[in-house]
DNA sequence: GGCGTTGGTGTATATAATACACTCAATATG
DNA sequence: CATATTGAGTGTATTATATACACCAACGCC
């Protein structure tokens, strides 16, 4: 047992995943739908309780394979929320994190106990339980800031993608149209990108070149 | 009773703060001493165990308070540590913050449980008990990314201040010296100071303006 | 083979960042 | 009280970076 063990009601510790995607053009946020009847008609960030001796980012795979079936994902922290009242069944402090997939890459499913799982785009997202509304915002802020300073989008695209589709997804982050010229010349310039054989064709038009990210963890680049 | 009482061995929640000043033209850490035979010989950041009803922030102040005698700083949420083995004698899961104070602002005195309160330079710290010294490492990291794009410089100087004292606190922060011409042309840019009635005659030499924060909450700021 | 569609490229201009040296006003000194 | 010393205060020229902008290429489709 703890030596910290019986001095205080302790809070209890969660984790909540914000996983978003880029899909139809728009920024969309992984949610789950809430069985439980004081929850009717609320959907949640899939999340849950630390056990005993299992790490943070580890509770944080767990619950979000269980609850949507996604698993090898990036995650990093965002912030931490232990407002005491905000769960209005325990003191439970959520240590939030995001995460970013490809979302063809996975195949959704979650466990009996949820209603369903399901994309929501960031502006639309329905009823949300608990501080999850906040918990999104703070997530949608904390991406747009960190994709001009971090090679951070690498999780939105698959392995091979072409500078269109990167430069599409700058855009949608950022809610604002790229010069496809001056894109093009940066982030190249900032090297985080390189070229890879094979083009893929993808209607009627020239083909396009394909591209990969040099490096895969996350790392801090100048840019845009 | 909480609804999430029972069912797991559950961890126990902190928070800790470091605490930062520019002192001796070197940036320095708050550290108190630990009593506890166990930890003899070792230094920790100001912190504890969050009590049951109790906000985080509210946490951090109490024990900052208790602790080293500061009150009335800001502090803001670095990150949390939830390393299942961070403490050895049982879960705690940290939830670190940072404040930046103007050193001859706050009398220091330490509770009875701990062997003293004093001022370490980052680069000459103790030993620190549990993960304390990556805290710290991690919170130094963050106040030289945040200096460079927020106000946040504002809490080590003292509501009036000159130029060149404004100066010196970013070059100690980001280890490199800084042209003193550029520096005002671009502080004075961003608006985020003001001058203020009064000189200050502090040696043989010409007396300087002094200038205070426009806003004294944080905010983001274009900058250097 | 002509049309529609997206891929791919360079340059000129404007803006921002950097490098750099002297005078000013006070105190200290002989 | 004349002179030296010290940090305060100021502007411009140069370089680097960011922005604005238009046409041809390669494919599919009819």
């Amino acid at each position: 047992m703890s030596k910290y063990g019986r001095k205080y009601t302790h809070a209890v510790i969660a984790t909540d995943v914000v996983v978003f995607t880029i899909k139809d053009e728009k920024l969309q946020a992984l949610l789950i739908k809430m069985k439980k009847p004081e929850f009717r008609g609320y959907w949640a960030v899939p999340g849950g309780l630390v056990k005993g001796e299992e790490g943070l980012e580890t509770a944080a795979f767990r619950h979000l394979s269980e609850k949507t079936g996604m698993r090898g994902v990036y995650i990093e922290q965002l912030q931490t929320f232990g407002d005491p009242k905000r769960d209005p069944f325990g003191r439970v402090v959520s240590v939030a994190y995001i995460a970013l997939v490809s979302w063809d890459k996975h195949e959704l499913k979650t466990s009996e106990q949820y209603g369903g799982v399901a994309w929501f785009p960031i502006a639309g997202l329905p009823k949300l339980a608990y501080d999850h509304e906040e918990i999104v915002r703070m997530a949608a802020t904390r991406l747009k800031a960190k994709i001009e300073y971090t090679n951070i989008v690498r999780g939105l695209l698959p392995r091979r993608f072409t500078l269109t589709e990167l430069q599409r997804a700058y855009e949608i982050i950022l809610g604002k149209v790229i010069d496809k010229r001056n894109f093009r010349k940066k982030i190249l310039e900032t090297k985080i990108i390189k070229e890879v054989k094979g083009k893929i064709s993808s209607g009627a038009h020239r083909p396009a070149r394909m591209y990969r990210f040099v490096v895969d963890k996350p790392q801090a680049v100048e840019m845009l």
